[in-house]
RNA sequence: GUGGUCGUAGCUCAGUUGGUUAGAGCGCCAGGUUGUGGCCCUGGAGGUCGGGGGUUCAAGACCCCUCGAUCACCCCA
């Protein structure tokens, strides 16, 4: 047994899955089972894979995510070498914009959507659905205003969901206005919160400052219902805003998506404006955020661009979607089928294996056998345990007649099958 | 980062008020079946009781620290 053990809120994804304490990570089948299907939709929706760089200049994520939210401000795996400050990237759309711009995506003309998979790193303390590396999947439609394109955001995320079977979740919408109309939010709000102040937490009492849209979020029953009478951002939303988040309901109404507007819903990233979404699962709990976006049209000149290049995503976690499915029961990933385990007896048969495994291969069987040199109880038991569809078994006397004693499995039925036609017998 | 709960074989867990060589089920390996898996029977391997320190004649049990897991807060995907 081995000293070293995996860090803290990181995990292996294993064949047969993980099982430690009481939490579980789902087998690497399961995994795969769910990355195809994100692909397949993805496909759908036009979009095509972008895959970048797990190291990140440290500014570009402080720039783009914000100097003041938790993500920059606390939880991020930063480091130097040299005259260079890396992060292990905590999301994914500020390297996509990043990428976007380096490679001056926008010359091509049109709309790039771009979607992704792969892990992103955050120093919270691990939880049930809530690891330091974890694995995001997004999509993001740079280069439009067009509210369909907001909408579309949110109908592939609801899709790719859909695909696996999962339906069980709340879709939260609300608009958070211009790059001018929240500066005016802000400050209403600061004023009707500032008299009771004193009687707020203390974190929300420092986001006073820092960020008080925050403060709405608080689940504290004792300040919600001191911020009954809050003023709504919805009354500080410009009228285009407002018209855009009109439209972007209209559509998602168009295809029957059900969601519930929230005025209440504030995203933790600096760069979101007008549209901001969540999609909550209903039945996972705390950690229970599913997927969440928005349009970030502020994004791209925060990070250096000359002109505004308009954009929307959505990024979703892979562990809640691969939890929602197992609590509702729809992860059953099937153990993969051998075709065929060969069952060498002495030798001779030993050396058989080899080359008769790999033209095997060759005509697309899927085939293994004993490494170990034990018997054939050991062997039976193997290839019983791979769930093979068939054993082939050979010794000295079928070398010596050049057949093989193919064995159905399920059924326990067994023929003499000659070597020449072996590959067609195990192909039925 | 804060608080609660929990760490005993690969896994799920027992282990009486501290008292000899720490147990079970499942899994694994082997035999029963000298060339036939699953079921059954028999046997075996596998544990510095998370780690360190302390109390005691004696600690898996008690105390302290630490690490890890887990749940909640917080935050988010």
């Amino acid at each position: 047994m081995s000293s070293f053990k995996s860090i803290s809120g990181t995990f292996d994804i294993l064949p047969d899955g993980e099982t430690s304490g009481g939490d579980t990570i789902a087998p690497s089948r399961d995994w795969q089972r769910v990355e195809q299907a994100i692909r397949k939709v993805m496909q759908a929706y036009g979009a095509e894979e972008i895959r970048t760089p797990i190291l990140e200049p440290t500014e570009l994520i402080s720039r783009g995510v914000g100097q003041l939210t938790d993500i920059v401000s606390k939880e991020m795996f930063a480091f130097e070498r040299g005259n260079t400050n890396y992060v292990l990237r905590p999301e994914m759309t500020a390297p996509v914009m990043r990428a976007y711009q380096q490679h001056h995506l926008d010359q091509k003309g049109g709309v790039q959507r771009l979607y992704y998979i792969g892990p992103c790193f955050r120093a919270e303390r691990p939880q049930k659905g809530r690891y330091r590396q974890f694995h995001q999947f997004g999509l993001e439609i740079i280069g439009a205003s067009d509210a369909r394109a907001d909408a579309e955001t949110i109908v592939c995320a609801v899709d790719i969901y859909r695909a696996l079977g999962l339906d069980n979740f709340t879709i939260r919408l609300n608009s958070l206005g211009d790059a001018e109309s929240r500066p005016r939010y802000k400050q209403a709000l600061i004023e009707f919160i500032t008299p009771f102040a004193d009687q707020l937490s203390e974190v929300s009492r420092n986001r006073l400052e820092s960020n008080p849209m925050r403060i709405l979020d608080t689940k504290s029953e004792k300040e919600q219902s001191l911020l009954v009478g809050a003023p709504k951002l919805a009354d500080y939303i410009d009228e285009e805003s407002k018209a855009h988040h009109n439209e972007v309901k209209a559509y998602l109404d168009a295809v029957g998506i059900k969601y519930v507007d929230d005025p209440f819903l504030v995203r933790g990233l600096d760069y979101y404006s007008r549209t901001a979404f969540e999609i909550e699962s209903d039945t996972l709990g705390s950690q229970g955020s599913l997927a969440g976006g928005g349009r970030y049209d502020l994004l791209s000149t925060e990070l250096g661009a000359k002109q505004v290049i308009p954009a929307v995503g959505f990024a979703a976690g892979m562990e809640r979607l691969l939890m929602a499915l197992e609590a509702a029961n729809l992860s059953g990933g099937e153990k993969t089928r051998l075709d065929a385990f060969l069952v060498a007896m002495g030798d001779a048969a030993i050396n058989w294996t080899f080359p008769t495994a790999r033209s095997l291969r060759d005509l697309g069987l899927d085939v293994a056998y004993d490494l170990k040199g034990r018997s054939m109880k050991a062997q039976l038991r193997e290839a019983n345990r791979q769930n093979a569809r068939f054993m082939v078994i050979v010794g000295d006397e079928e070398l010596a007649s050049g057949t093989a004693q193919v064995k159905d499995m399920d059924q326990s039925s067994q023929k003499t099958v000659s070597f020449d036609q072996l590959a067609n017998e195990l192909k039925r």
